[in-house]
DNA sequence: ATTACATTTCGATGATTGGCTAAATATAGA
DNA sequence: TCTATATTTAGCCAATCATCGAAATGTAAT
């Protein structure tokens, strides 16, 4: 029950459910980018990312400085990949998640590395 | 997204997916039966089951001085009964949950009723 | 009516959790 | 080596949550 627990606990928290909709979104995306995304201390969202992945939810790579994370292969495998698309369904026309979205579009036109060092996207 | 969050709030908590189990094993339960399951105060297990009807989980149906709860429509319904669809993979060779089953089988041989009465079944 | 009992609501309490800042760790570049 | 930056860890605080006992509510039976 545990190993359940530790997934549902992972999702009962907003901005753990709006990293989970981004990173399905957006496929990768290093902390920085999430912290811009959420508008929090980059120190919480480095602890929401490590509940993410000790419930098996996302995985992690290390380039340089930088952290990205990813949706996990246990979250598009059976038997939690429904789990997933149910969050898919049913967050799809959230007000948030289409917010999120848009800005994380902008977020992404530059690379990650870029847009950490900067704060900010000024290409076009 | 507030919808998505009550309910995976609402199986965030151990005795909750219980309950939950022990209602997709046994169809329906009045609260004391499912308060002698959990080993938990009245007042506790009936504010668990706000909860999980709160989030659209549960429904109840009043018979005299019982409430009954069942699992709801909605949840045997797409798109969430794949989440419960992977709540009972994932936790049917859990520990604790047999031992549930074990003892749902003991608390439902008498009726409701009964068993509330008592405090345990005598018969059979 | 009065009693008995199932359930819910209320109020208090201890545990958990999400948030922050500050400090520690790790890495790239000057 | 020294500096800058990304991330994590540690320590703290406020808010939330699970739990309980007590009181309130609703219902059946005497």
């Amino acid at each position: 029950m545990k190993n359940v627990l530790s997934v549902t606990k992972a999702l009962s928290d907003g901005n753990r459910l709006r990293t989970v909709m981004a990173l399905h979104e957006m496929f990768e995306l290093c902390v920085c980018q999430v912290t811009e995304m959420l508008g929090l201390a980059p120190a919480t969202v480095s602890r929401h990312m490590s509940i993410l992945q000790n419930a098996g939810l996302v995985s992690s790579r290390k380039n340089g400085r930088w952290v990205y994370y990813r949706l996990s292969e246990m979250a598009k495998t059976e038997p939690i990949v429904t789990v997933m698309d149910w969050l898919g369904e049913s967050l799809d026309h959230s007000k948030e998640i289409k917010a999120d979205r848009k800005y994380l579009r902008k977020i992404a036109r530059c690379g990650a590395a870029q847009y950490c060092s900067n704060g900010s996207c000024e290409e076009g």
